[in-house]
DNA sequence: CGGCATGTTGAGTCAATTCAACAGCAGTGG
DNA sequence: CCACTGCTGTTGAATTGACTCAACATGCCG
């Protein structure tokens, strides 16, 4: 399993300041600083699978540095990403002893990871970390809900519009987002193929929406219109 | 908001037997018997709202008898609904402070209902209920997961049989299954036109794979089946 | 019995898919 | 340095699964 090298001491993510850091962040850290958690460090090439699906679930992650995406599969290989986790963001939380999905370094990418069984402990002393165990599983849930309706009612345009400000959201630094993900990844999270994520994006750039600097850099003109679309 | 009329002592639904209990219940049983919680009933009679999304979310709620629906809606009209609840599940547990779908009583529904705040209180001094809040939206958080790989990348013949075996499932009682929802609310759930739930229920029938005693009464002829049309 | 909700079925349409060709680019090695 | 190769992304053309619109059937409730 985690045959990954380590690369750095847990004590310099944990000094590391990040911008824009998301609110599971500081609760993690809440709960990484705890007596008995212990928190290390590992790295995972472009494309590594970190877990499986049904795996026992040791560990929980953080990402430090990178992308991660968590996907489930139909037996013909039809596949559904659940998220994208980036800078910050935790995951593999999963109560029950498996995971749920499987997860996926989308690029090279860093992890922070603690044991689980140390993370329950620490719950069954310390009422904020059992807190924040579950206000981190309720907005994971939050998320799932607003996709449940992207993917079953909105149409192709408008789930490339919420996926862009999503991404904007969460990664734009100067005005100007680079995807760390390809457009079948886009597609598979969004419902669609890849094809057609490309002709929506095409479109909107056409309509001056948006910019591309490359394929993936992507600088954004109008973000009420993209709001517009988003219904 | 709570203006219906207590049905029935709290005391009788806590002694009230059922079959088919879900592992929720009991943990929802563990949490309302706790000191300091307190558990009443109410009725809503069909179609009527529970509560709405971005309401306070004051109350959390158990289905004693009936069932509800909690769903989303698009500006224009477009719903998508997340979950059916049927009797002993437990709905409305929002870890924010406001509820983040809408829910309504899809026929006359009673059901028990705590004080969030209450909930809360107990979680703070007593760890098995923090875990079991915490389990509890972990569960809804599966159920979300699962449901988006349907939404995104399942037929519509394999949605409607992935949602057949659930029903089955959960609402069974002698082989036969009394669906309590209409066409447009299973569509609204699958992601489908209330015609293609249809069309797709008449082929089944066709097949030999379900039997109809009326529109809502199911007997499922060959479950094998239906799960291979699953994937 | 009549009236309205709900459910079924048919015909035509369309949004997104499939299949296919090609363009762009990054990395590799002669 | 540039040709070669593989991967990613774009675009076009044809197809199709699900949708829309419409008519009719069924059944429940007063």
């Amino acid at each position: 399993m985690h045959t990954q090298t380590i690369t750095a001491p847990a004590a310099q993510a944990l000094n590391t300041p990040r911008a824009a850091v998301p609110p599971s962040a500081d609760q993690f850290s809440i709960i990484a600083s705890c007596s008995g958690v212990i928190a290390t460090e590992f790295c995972y090439r472009k494309d590594e699978e970190i877990y499986g699906e049904g795996e026992p679930s040791e560990y929980v992650y953080q990402v430090i540095r990178g992308a991660v995406r968590t996907y489930k599969l139909l037996s013909d290989g039809r596949r559904q990403i659940g998220a994208f986790h980036l800078a910050g963001d935790v995951f593999g939380l999963d109560p029950g002893t498996a995971h749920r999905l499987t997860a996926e370094a989308i690029t090279d990418t860093t992890v922070r990871l603690v044991k689980r069984r140390s993370l329950e402990a620490a719950a069954g002393s310390n009422v904020r970390v059992a807190h924040n165990l579950w206000t981190m599983t309720a907005s994971d849930l939050r998320h799932a809900e607003d996709h449940m309706l992207l993917l079953g009612r909105k149409t192709a345009m408008e789930k490339v519009a919420t996926f862009l400000l999503e991404m904007d959201r969460r990664l734009a630094k100067a005005g100007m987002m680079a995807l760390p993900m390809c457009r079948r990844d886009i597609g598979d999270y969004l419902g669609l193929t890849l094809e057609t994520v490309s002709r929506a994006l095409s479109q909107l750039n056409d309509q001056g929406i948006l910019v591309f600097s490359s394929a993936r850099q992507i600088v954004l003109r109008n973000r009420q219109r993209l709001a517009d679309m988003d219904v």
